[in-house]
DNA sequence: GTCAAGTATGAATACGTAATCATTCCCTGT
DNA sequence: ACAGGGAATGATTACGTATTCATACTTGAC
């Protein structure tokens, strides 16, 4: 038993003494078994066995100076983030270390907490679309530990970064609207603010512009759901209809989707809608969304490994950020010629679905 | 600076050298501030600013025993979990205390993943529907790191665990179903060896039996999306639809409900249907489920303060488990008289929307 | 049988902090 | 003026491990 009642926990020192060895045997039977004599080494085993003794990560790490321990600082709110979460926790397993988490509801809380990790003397730190101000950012790489941001593009030159290729996907989803004859189209992004947002709108303007359809932009006002239904308040209420509606994120896409149809317009009837991020909600039939889908768990991947080598590599090797591209997903919104209902009905397409329509 | 390359990270002694006092004097400066001069405060905080001092937290813990920081094992997958999980953060961010976060797949790894976990000396563990082996169970504890069950009911009695009420929860959605007058009712479960599965099929059968209503059960065989698509398979090759399907989950009520859409059944028009844990997208206007919504946030509040008081507590004091009520939504899946169209038509209900239907 | 080389272990130290104990100093009351 | 007391600080130690250095012991070759 690791103690009795309120009693002492136990350490190497009292397996040391059990075992009849000194600590230093016992510390090498934990981390180099095979320089211990075999005999020794059972008998260790079988006291440290006995006493319950369990080493303690924390006396290792003050020694070692390495925690074995990376954090993330992701946004509270969003499948998508939620996602990425499990991802990161996944990927950091399979490698022997630990995740500690910090989800923010609001920036400003994001300094605040990050004062409090750094005492922790993490290995690495990924940094998931939340904004740092320069000092502190450049701060904690000081104290050798190694940042990663993830889908922050702005973060790139300043300290090694992930994404997904946003503007390459989002040019992806236009010319696939582009193919399918639209030549009007509605972009509705989340926060007109945020680079990602920026970059997802700049790919599919460039891409439709090329094709000779014109690209509006909406702001929808956040990545929600909510969002994307109050948005299509706007949309409804248009006197005539985009061919498309090309939607910064898969969420947004579903409130957009759910709000469209208080106006008894659907996909892809009336007309064609695309995400952006491709949730698993993005596969359920009730959505079924064309969508890009992001390979979460490569980029996870990355940036875990980028995070957790750590102090390994000597801070001065410039890290290249990375890019991961997307795969386009086609779902049922933008499939022609087929009404939302499950039943297919062969009928003629009618042009991009779009139609003047009279005002509210 | 906090170090110059690869220089050595700045210690209190460094702060102590260039502010010309003692360590312990540093120390005290961060501790119990009220105690130090305020000159001195003054210099050693000024000195501790331009070297870029940051307190280690590893050697705060190894000195004082406690690490300020709270595990959680949690299931990687499914909506609810990562709920959970973000209350979770936010409830320890607002104490202080950091989250150490595994999420497993398979409950195989947890064991696994636990005997990693125990070296980090936590001062609290949650472990969210995760069935650890006893002996190691009461290992745990006994090294003084307080274990707390999340919505793992089996766990009452050995550990203090934190729930939601579920058989009285499943029993409220019942007498909702037995007020709207079903009274044959098909209860779809997740995993029938769940406890909370158990628990909330006893809540549906006891209330519907004592209005003289009968109540079937069957197996998803997940808590997934997928296994409520494919369950609706089997529901719609039944010779006579039930009155009402009540769901043991919501994600599974979100694939039956896309599920039987394949078979043109739908709610509230066909039948009636229940989901539980009151999911954020259950209140979307796509789907808009009748469920029982759980208090995540007060449940998470509950755990996390079990688990964070850590060592404060003696041993000895038995923690009475807790177990919290949810609310009844009551979404258009049960809304009599209407069709699942959002324009709203007032016609007259049809009975349950029970008919009898040709085999397939 | 002796010496060299190698192997297994022990003793000692450092990691960075917090807390205990001891010390210095200044102030106040008589 | 001096004792006593409180405030501020310094010296020291402990937390539990990993590692370096030193030492004892085994083995093999000549």
């Amino acid at each position: 038993m690791a103690r009795s009642g309120r009693g002492r926990p136990v350490t190497s020192v009292d397996v040391a003494a059990a075992a009849g060895v000194s600590q230093a045997t016992v510390a090498r039977c934990f981390t180099t078994p095979e320089v211990v004599a075999p005999a020794t080494r059972q008998r260790i085993e079988a006291a440290a066995d006995q006493l319950g003794y369990v080493p303690n990560a924390i006396a290792r790490s003050l020694k070692s100076q390495r925690t074995n321990i990376v954090g993330a600082v992701v946004p509270a709110v969003g499948e998508y983030w939620q996602n990425v979460v499990t991802c990161f926790s996944r990927c950091l397993t399979a490698r022997g270390r630990q995740l500690l988490l910090f989800s923010f509801l609001d920036q400003a809380d994001v300094d605040e907490t990050l004062e409090a990790v750094a005492q922790y003397r993490l290995d690495g730190l990924i940094l998931a679309s939340a904004t740092i101000a320069e000092a502190q950012l450049s701060r904690m790489t000081q104290t050798g530990l190694s940042l990663v941001a993830f889908n922050h593009p702005d973060a790139t030159g300043i300290v090694p970064s992930v994404t997904v290729d946003n503007e390459a996907g989002s040019a992806e989803l236009a010319r696939h609207l582009a193919d399918l004859g639209c030549t009007r189209v509605l972009y509705v992004g989340g926060v007109a603010a945020a680079s990602t947002d920026r970059a997802r709108f700049r790919g599919a303007a460039r891409t439709l512009a090329s094709s000779g359809a014109t690209c509006n932009y909406m702001e929808a006002g956040a990545f929600t759901y909510e969002a994307g239904y109050k948005a299509a308040d706007r949309v409804g209420q248009l006197d005539m209809l985009p061919h498309a509606i090309m939607v910064g994120g898969d969420e947004v896409a579903f409130g957009m989707l759910d709000g469209l149809r208080q106006y008894g317009i659907t996909a892809p009837t009336d007309l064609l809608i695309t995400g952006f991020d491709g949730l698993p909600q993005a596969s359920w039939a009730g959505y079924d969304l064309t969508t890009l889908v992001q390979p979460t768990e490569q980029l996870a991947e990355h940036a875990v490994e980028l995070a957790a080598r750590g102090a390994d590599t000597p801070s001065n090797v410039v890290t290249p950020s990375v890019v991961v591209a997307g795969t386009l997903r086609r779902g049922r919104t933008t499939r022609r010629g087929e009404e939302p209902s499950t039943q297919p009905q062969s009928r003629p397409g009618r042009g991009c679905g779009a139609q003047p329509r009279a005002g509210h």
